[in-house]
DNA sequence: CATTAAATGCACTACAGTTGCATTCATAAT
DNA sequence: ATTATGAATGCAACTGTAGTGCATTTAATG
């Protein structure tokens, strides 16, 4: 049994080939991706089976969904010991607006803020559009 | 020449009736709107009316656009000297899970952020997602 | 009134997201 | 080993937002 097949059983998630496969994929990309990504990246893969293991990995806390605000969702691999189906890793996401990519800044945090009166936070998010530590080298 | 008018002209937007409208509509309602929201407040709207409207009205600096998280584009108007479009007005939003309401809270302005090495901000959007004030009373 | 550009109305496209249902697959019970 | 069961997948279709092209109307100008 492979390291990625313990990680879903552990996450109580059966380790079906395309999850693995999407698994891997995810991990080996340092980015956040999008469905369309995944659907691309195997010529095989069936949309409907993509977005649905999406929703599984992210009800059982395996990856976290990103709104980075172009509108199309992004998923990416939770880090070890991360407790995002609780709100409570609440990291900053970045997107480059050159090369459009997203990634998870996992150890900038988003920093507590005051609300107004009546006001009761659950979740938070930050994304920072600017240009990535790649693309500003060029 | 009404208050709207002028405001209208001052930013270069010619007031036509569907423009004073929508502006009244959206200076009335002390939440950012959707386009399907300005739709459903007038019978008679034209969808792509409405859509140019608020395009131009975010160009002008007249309204900014709004990614509360929900995929569905939220527009609010600007404050008196806002300078969004310059992304020198971060402000933070708030959207309500339980009324689903998206609110400016135009004095609470995003901490600045420190990214690691090589990246660079441009522009910033923070939403903290909860329960609103309305809504935490009952 | 005639000219001209902006604004609007209508139709249609693009696409992410989503659902229903039939089928296949894996697992466990018999 | 066979069968029963539920989970996972494949296929088709639908939804809603966003966006574009083009003809028509409207408003400002001389
Ligand atoms: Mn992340
Ligand atoms: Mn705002
Ligand atoms: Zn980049
Ligand atoms: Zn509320």
């Amino acid at each position: 049994m492979t390291d990625i097949e313990k990680t879903l059983e552990n996450k109580s998630v059966r380790p079906t080939a395309m999850r693995i496969l999407i698994y891997k994929y995810m991990a080996e990309k340092e980015i956040a991706v999008a469905l369309t990504d995944i659907e691309n990246a195997f010529e095989k893969a069936e949309r409907t089976t993509l977005y649905r293991t999406l929703k599984t990995f992210e009800e059982k806390g395996i990856v976290h969904q990103i709104d980075d605000g172009t509108n199309i969702s992004k998923f990416a691999l939770c880090e070890p010991g991360c407790n995002c189906e609780l709100d409570q890793d609440l990291h900053l996401h970045f997107h480059c607006s050159n090369c459009d990519k997203t990634v998870c800044l996992t150890e900038h945090k988003i920093p507590h803020i005051n609300l107004p009166t009546g006001y009761i936070a659950e979740d938070a998010n930050l994304v920072i559009k600017g240009i990535c530590d790649t693309c500003s080298q060029h």
